[in-house]
DNA sequence: ACCGGCAGGTGGACC
DNA sequence: TGGTCCACCTGCCGG
């Protein structure tokens, strides 16, 4: 077993930053618009096997060109340089943007308040990977975190996976996350975080900085 | 200069 | 029905 101490010293150093950005996902909910909630979500596309950062930089970009909004998919993809299998995800951005719209415009707020007031957020993000297309549960439940709703889900990427390997959570990190695997280590992670008496975002936050010395997305 | 390692995975085919 | 495998694809950074 390894040292538990070393969880509660990283979250000494790291809370305020951590309870900062909380708070930033918080207000992106209540008080962002359409478009700032569509770019979170964008962003949260582009990640898987990204570099956050150049990802983010991108969507910066497109969202001050208004091109993540209108463009078509050739006016994204030279916007994404630098971006890991960009082709794909471009295409993944226009349709999605075409689902969360009504009447030709942008209603993601409106349409994601609804499922989470009706459902609930855990099947709400069923409903996400359900409908579209390169969203996993991995981002689905990236996003709903960064808009402000990520307190009891497990955001299982390679260095929490790793975390949760090291600390004896899970025996080993599975080749292939199903829903129903995911559910199943997402349960320990929360387990584990009751134990602690940690809450489950902060301890994604302690592990993500434990393998990238970052908080930043 | 070359090269392995890494970057917040996902969809779809196949069994 | 549910697991496993592989294509997708690029650029940067340390040895």
């Amino acid at each position: 077993m390894v040292n538990i101490q070393k969880i509660f010293e990283i979250w000494n150093e790291i809370k305020e930053r951590v309870y900062f950005r909380l708070r930033e996902f918080e207000n992106l909910w209540k008080y962002g618009s359409n478009e700032d909630i569509f770019s979170e979500f964008a962003f949260c596309i582009l990640t898987p096997q990204s570099k956050a950062k150049v990802c983010w930089n991108a969507i910066l970009e497109m969202k001050k060109t208004k091109k993540l909004f209108y463009g078509n998919e050739d006016d994204l993809y030279g916007s994404l340089k630098g971006v890991r299998f960009r082709k794909r995800k471009v295409h993944y951005i226009v349709k999605a943007r075409e689902y969360f719209s009504e009447n030709g415009e942008l209603a993601i707020k409106e349409i994601l308040s609804k499922f989470i007031e009706s459902y609930g957020v855990l099947k709400t993000r069923d409903i996400l990977v359900k409908d579209i297309k390169g969203m996993g549960y991995k981002e689905a439940s990236h996003f709903l975190r960064n808009i402000g709703f990520g307190q009891d889900i497990a955001i299982l990427d390679r260095h929490i996976l790793r975390s949760l390997k090291k600390y004896g959570v899970i025996d080993d990190i599975p080749k292939s996350l199903t829903g129903r695997r995911y559910f199943e280590i997402e349960g320990k992670m929360r387990e584990f975080s009751k134990r602690l008496g940690l809450g489950l975002v902060y301890l994604d936050f302690i592990f993500w900085y434990m393998g990238t010395g970052e908080v930043f997305k």
